[in-house]
DNA sequence: CGTGCCTTTGACCGAATGGTCAAATCGGCA
DNA sequence: TGCCGATTTGACCATTCGGTCAAAGGCACG
C-alpha cells in the first residue's frame, strides 16, 4: 500500500467509488431513489453487487453521498452573486452560470428534481434552513438594488425561483425540449432568449410593460 | 344491474376505478413508475391488491390510463391561445391558465415531470408528433405577432418553454418554494411576478433592456 | 328467496429486491 | 517468493415485487 494507515484511500478505492457514484447518478437521476436498483447501479459501474456494497454500506448511502456532493456545488452560482457588482451583470451572470450547469450537469439537475418531487424527504430540512438563509440573503441584496432604482421593483424570491425554473428546465425537460425543437442544440437560442427576458424583466422603470402615455 | 349489457359501467365500477386512479396519481407522481408499488396504490385506494388488478390489468395499465387522461387536459390551455386575440392578453391568459393548473393540479404536473425525467419512454413519440405540431402552430402565430410589431421579437418556442418552466415550477418544486418562502401561499405573488415578467418580455420595442442613447 | 353475475379476497407463485457472509483472489511490499 | 491486508465474488437469505387463481361474498332482479 502507498497511503498512510490513517488516510486509507487507495487508488483502486478512489476509482471504484467514483465509478459507483457515476453509475448511481445515472440511475437515480432517471428513476428516483425507489425506482433505482443496486443491480442496475452495479452493472453500470462494472462491479458485482456485493462489491458495490463493499464500498458503500447501502443503496441509501450511495444516494446520500450523491446528494451531499451535489448540494455543495449546486448553490455555488448563487453564492457567487456579488452585492457590490453591477446589478444587471450580476443577475445575467447568475442566469448564465445556471444555464451552463444545466447544459454540463443535467443528471445532477434531474437528481435534484427527483428528490424534490418525492417531497425532499432527505434534504427538506436543509432547504428550510441553509438554502433559505442564502436565498433570503441574496433576496435582500436584490431588494436593495430595486430600492436604489437600479433595477425594476420585482419580488426577489420569485426572481430567483424564475432563474432556477428557466435554467433547470433545459436539463430536467431536455427530452421534451428536443422533441419539440428537433435535433438542434437548444442552448444557444435558450441563452439569447433568457438574456432578453431578464434584461427586460429587471430593467428599471414602471412596473409593467404597458407604458404610460 | 341497471345499465345495459353493452354499456357495462356500474356505479361501483366507476367509483373504484376512480379511487384507483386517484391513488395511482398520488403514488406515481411522487415516486415515478418504477418507484411506485401496487400495494401502496391498493392501500391508498382502500382496496386489496387483487381487487385493484380486477379493475386494471396491470400496474402499467393504471399508469397508462393516468397519462392518457393527463395529456388530454394538459395541452388545453395552449390550444386555447387565440390567433385573433390581443397578443398580450392571449399570452398572459395562457400564463395565468397554466399557473392555475399548477396550483389546482400539482400532482398531474409532477406525474408529467416524472415521466419526462425518466426519458419519456411512454409519451416520447407523442411529444415529437402531436405536441410538436401544436407548438409549431402556436409558435407561428407568435412569430406573426412579432413580425407585425405587436410584440417583441422573441423566439416563440423558447417563449412557450419559459411559460411551461415558470408555471410548472410552482407545482413540481412546491416543497422547495414553500421551504424558502415559509408558510405563506406563493401563488398570488407568483402571478404578480409572472405578469410583470411577461409584460416586460413581450412588450414591443428594442430587443434588449439596455436602451439606446 | 333463489339464481346468476359482479365483486372481493386469501393463498399462493416466480422473480427481483436489498443485503450478508465466508471463501477465494489479488496486489504490493519485504 | 511468500506474506497479509485489500478486494472480489458465488451462494445465500428474508422480504417485497407484480401478478394469478379458485373460492367466497354480495347484490339486483325475477
Amino acid at each position: 500500500m502507498t497511503g498512510s494507515a490513517v488516510e486509507g484511500t487507495t487508488r483502486i478505492q478512489a476509482r471504484n467509488r467514483q465509478a459507483i457514484l457515476e453509475a448511481g447518478l445515472d440511475v437515480f437521476s432517471q428513476h428516483g431513489f425507489r425506482g433505482a436498483t443496486l443491480d442496475q447501479i452495479a452493472g453500470e459501474a462494472g462491479l458485482s453487487k456485493p462489491n458495490v456494497l463493499y464500498y458503500f454500506a447501502s443503496k441509501e448511502a450511495i444516494y446520500a453521498a450523491l446528494l451531499e456532493r451535489l448540494l455543495d456545488t449546486w448553490l455555488a452560482p448563487l453564492a457567487a452573486l456579488d452585492p457590490d457588482g453591477e446589478p444587471e451583470d450580476e443577475i445575467l451572470g447568475y442566469v448564465r452560470r445556471k444555464l451552463v450547469m444545466s447544459r454540463d450537469y443535467p443528471r445532477e439537475s434531474r437528481l435534484f428534481a427527483n428528490e424534490i418531487l418525492q417531497g425532499a424527504p432527505r434534504i427538506g430540512e436543509i432547504l428550510g434552513t441553509d438554502l433559505r438563509v442564502m436565498v433570503d440573503d441574496k433576496a435582500a441584496v436584490i431588494r436593495g438594488w430595486a430600492a436604489d432604482g437600479k433595477i425594476a421593483d420585482v419580488e426577489p424570491h420569485h426572481l430567483i425561483f424564475s432563474i432556477w425554473a428557466l435554467t433547470q428546465h433545459y436539463a430536467d425537460y431536455d427530452v421534451q425540449v428536443r422533441a419539440v425543437l428537433g435535433g438542434a442544440d437548444p442552448f444557444p437560442q435558450a441563452e439569447a432568449f433568457l438574456v432578453h427576458l431578464y434584461r427586460r424583466t429587471i430593467a428599471p422603470g414602471p412596473p409593467s410593460g404597458r407604458e404610460r402615455t
